[in-house]
DNA sequence: CTGAAAGCGCTTACAG
DNA sequence: CTGAAAGCGCTTACAG
């Protein structure tokens, strides 16, 4: 089925059929052909003989570092949801977490002049900036803010401010702060500055900062040593795999939790519900970051004004892992 | 850039640039030309162009019941992994556990030219195979085998007769099997009928069968009665996330795991490492699932001859839920 | 080995 | 509102 043979069924030309197809302006009677011959036959449109015209398709590419992630995941259902509403399509690239698969991504993306891009990001190198700046598409970031670009972020910095007044709140004075590196802004730097800012005034409450990866057994690993050495009343995660790890290596050396050692975490990650005891966590809406990033990109596309960053909300969930010692 | 003007650059015909471009036949001296050009301009060939011509692309569509499954995420990392290696993109179509979605996108997939179609299959109804059968495209099951189809499959059976071999041979009389619907031939018909070849002659023992969907809370839900009514010393459940909402249910009414009560599962999901007591299970590889399922659609797609049935292994892992009672 | 030409299935000014 | 024609960037017989 090509578009000459439905132009012939109906009785008109080939170019009346491409105008009925894109909302050009048809008479009502020849409309009614068209839409029958259409039906009758079930006929489609040739996609690649579409983009070859109009140098463009209706495809949005999503760079990921990962598809193993629960975070990845929930963003990735809300962006195809909002995207599939919308007729768009959704290509997912994933990178493995190598920053050069994500830069060789996106001129790959652009070659295949895909509408718009949303990069689940992670850091953004000089070669991610001189892509952008190459291809000429337009681009947005999901959780990562940086001035060059459009951005959906989480809101890391008041969930950390959250998490700092309830672990204070709950009368913990000796605080162990897992994080990560600050090469990470949104979890390296924004969590930490937000619960700085919630224990700065509460003269009585020490706390000591500690690094490690994202990697849930680097935590166990780090745990003995910092447990031993500072004897904290509690361990504040950067991440939910962070804090499973502490949980972990916690259990392990048989420490009750709460009773013996609080923890918490970042992320709202569907085990921390699960598990046993369940963490008290900053619940981040994955999925509705993911909308957001989705209707975003689509009004880029469609040279719709939008914010520079978009803040995407948070919830602070209490569950049993944090003893209350006031 | 487009193959006109590299034919000109270089001083040939644009059928020579695309010959050498499609591995015909060139003289060693236009080559070299050719070459020269395409790497001073950097050019691409035009997918759409390309493709509208060969009415053919190097897209596999791989359509997904969900996408935050620790399953389909492992099986996508092992497909995306192979096709990579072998210059074929992969396109990844959620369906949201929607079986109407999932006959859509076959039909989707096909329009879009794809040279194949990896299915990660639930069920196949007979409007799969009215579809398929329309499309005339390779396709591939995976997770579930079924006549009309080659397939990639777990070993079900045999990890269901390891299972039940272990706890047998851990001394447990009093078996409660926690199963799922049998409209799920790998999980619900498989899996049982290993671990009922597994404790059959084994005169002393006692097995009653429950059933329960797929998802956690139902089977937390289900536990209170079937453990005050029939007592069992074990739980054998037919996946990691029933085994998971076992033990939550277990320990929120104060079970001790495994001393109280033993838990298996089926799968091999991360958290049942991470998760305290660990849980033994049966692990299946996803991942190299994933790249076998690769391997053969690409073979497929190259009219290579492939077994109907190909079946990946699988390891039991002996954690800490379960007790030794002789 | 090489080139000229036709054609894949659309869209888009342009003219009426 | 409608149609004829050109052209998007390739590939593929065909002829030499």
């Amino acid at each position: 089925m090509t578009i000459a043979e439905i132009a012939k069924l109906a009785g008109v030309a080939k170019s009346t059929v491409s105008r009925y197809l894109n909302g050009g302006s048809v008479s009502e009677n020849t409309k009614l052909k068209i839409e029958q011959v259409i039906k009758e036959t079930g006929y489609v449109p040739n996609t690649f003989a579409r983009s070859l015209k109009a140098k463009k398709t209706s495809i949005v590419g999503t760079i990921v570092p990962r598809l193993n992630s629960y975070a990845t995941s929930q963003t990735l259902i809300g962006i195809d949801e909002h995207l599939r509403e919308n007729n768009y399509q959704l290509l997912i690239s994933n990178t493995s977490q190598d920053l050069n698969r994500e830069v060789e991504s996106i001129y790959s993306l652009a070659n295949q002049k895909i509408a718009g891009i949303i990069l689940l990001a992670t850091q953004i190198t000089d070669r991610h900036l001189e892509a952008f700046d190459k291809i000429n598409v337009p681009v947005l970031l999901v959780g990562q803010q940086n001035h060059h670009f459009y951005s959906v972020i989480h809101n890391d910095e008041h969930a950390g401010y959250e998490i700092g007044k309830y672990v204070i709140s709950q009368g913990h004075k000796k605080i162990a702060y897992l994080g990560v590196t600050e090469e990470d802004i949104a979890v390296g730097v924004k969590r930490k500055r937000g619960f700085q800012k919630a224990v700065r005034y509460d003269n009585e409450c020490e706390v000591h900062y500690f690094e490690t990866s994202f990697k849930l057994t680097e935590a166990i690993k780090k745990f003995p040593a910092i447990f031993e050495t500072y004897k904290p009343s509690i361990f504040v995660c950067a991440t939910d795999n962070i804090a499973l790890g502490v949980l972990k290596a916690a259990q392990m050396r048989g420490l009750k939790i709460p009773k013996d050692l609080s923890i918490t975490g970042f992320g709202g990650y569907e085990v921390t519900e699960i598990i046993h005891p369940s963490i008290t966590t900053a619940n981040f809406f994955y999925k509705e970051a993911g909308i957001l990033a989705a209707k975003n990109i689509v009004k880029l596309i469609n040279n719709e004004e939008i914010e520079k960053v978009t803040v995407s909300n948070f919830e602070l969930i209490i569950r049993d892992s944090v003893d209350k010692l006031n």
